[in-house]
DNA sequence: TCTGGGGTCCTAGGACCC
DNA sequence: TCTGGGGTCCTAGGACCC
């Protein structure tokens, strides 16, 4: 590379409402209503609004909240149950019109996040992407592209990494196009508090705090010690340079490859603890079944309960060898719940069945 | 009658071996 | 009787995100 810095650019996409929206779709007359998306869309059940529509969020809904808060606050908002093959349709609708750009007069590199969100970086990095009015003007194009191709709006974030573009997508909703660059990443985040950013939840602003960091230049001009002194050498420098706005991880396309998969479900009337034992059982099945459409063994069982005090604890186990044998596996999760508790009314269970690693290992 | 369900990654500490 | 380090593997648990 010469001398010359070159200056890098990624775009963050996010549907906006995406869940509402694709309901909104296929139900028109829904359009401008307070919509509701979670759980089986009953709403004396015990379940969370995965989304709400911006008139919901209008009236106080946010995800998260118990479908039944919810409904206190808007009886009259239309409520639906969680539709996954749906959103899964249209979200591979969304990735394939973003896959399908160019940028730079090279095709767009595409890291996927999740349903509704995916990194765009230009082919080699080193395209001729232009000044940041030009970079924009590709966001309103991205836009643009994916309303055309899939009738959803989105919003884009513009940075000069990802940690950058992925805040700034979030000030540009709903159907925006907002940038924050390293020129100005102390003017957007500087005052903001260190839980703007991304990764810093409440418990690690709350540990921030009690060595008086609050803000994000707080954290950003902080002695690289002190935050490493409390989160460690791999936690602590992250979270400096994050409080700086820095971030060299590269958009990366490379097809994302799980880990483990888990069943977990919320009883609706917490169980005896004879109940327990076939409850996790069934679970085990509904895992089994996700890793076999994978093809790879399970070689670990990781059980979780919550009691009805919320008190949760998790437990685990390495299996002897790798297996998709569903009574072992069974026996495997049955004989965790020797470790635990077995005196209280029962929550939640889940078991997941962490798989034997590809081949030549993740990728990423 | 607050608080889902799907994940990932990091750290601490104990066991064990040399 | 007292007491090394280094390395690896395993389990528990915490934190975060969508």
């Amino acid at each position: 590379m010469s001398d010359e810095q070159v200056r890098r650019w990624v775009l963050h996409v996010d549907l906006d409402m995406f869940l509402a929206a694709v309901e909104v779709l296929r139900r028109p007359e829904l359009a401008g209503l307070p919509v509701v998306v979670g759980g089986r869309g009953v709403v004396t059940e015990r379940a969370v609004v995965s989304t709400a529509s911006y008139e919901a969020r209008e009236l106080g809904i946010r995800s998260g909240m118990p479908l039944r808060t919810a409904h206190k606050k808007c009886p009259d908002a239309v409520f639906l149950p969680v539709d996954f093959p749906v959103y899964e349709e249209a979200s591979t609708r969304v990735m394939a019109a973003l896959r399908s750009l160019e940028w730079g007069g090279v095709p767009v590199v595409l890291e996927v996040l999740g349903w509704d969100e995916a990194f765009l970086g230009a082919g080699d990095g080193h395209g001729d992407l232009g000044d940041e009015a030009a970079v924009r003007g590709f966001a309103d194009h991205v836009r643009a592209a994916v309303l055309a191709a899939t009738r959803l709006h989105c919003s884009v974030g513009v940075g000069n990494n990802k940690l950058q573009a992925k805040i700034a997508t979030d000030f540009g909703k709903p159907r925006g196009v907002y940038a924050i660059t390293d020129d100005r990443w102390y003017d957007e985040m500087g005052d903001r508090p260190v839980r703007a950013l991304w990764g810093v939840g409440a418990k690690i602003a709350g540990r921030l705090g009690a060595l008086g960091i609050t803000t994000v230049r707080e954290l950003a001009a902080s002695p690289t010690e002190v935050v490493a002194g409390e989160f460690g050498p791999t936690m602590g420098p992250w979270f400096h340079r994050l409080g700086r706005g820095v971030d060299s991880s590269p958009v990366d396309a490379t097809p994302w490859v799980a880990r483990a998969h888990g069943h977990e479900e919320t009883f609706q009337r917490d169980l005896e603890w004879s109940e327990v034992p076939d409850a996790v059982r069934r679970l085990t099945a509904r895992a089994l079944a996700s890793i076999d459409a994978e093809g790879r063994p399970a070689m670990r069982v990781h059980l979780k309960v919550r009691y009805r005090n919320f008190f949760t604890l998790t437990r685990s186990r390495k299996l002897p060898g790798p297996s998709r044998d569903l009574v072992v596996l069974e026996e495997a999760a049955v004989a965790l719940l020797e470790r635990v508790e077995q005196d209280k009314p029962v929550r939640l269970l889940g078991v997941r069945l962490e798989m034997v690693p590809p081949e030549g290992g993740y990728e990423r």
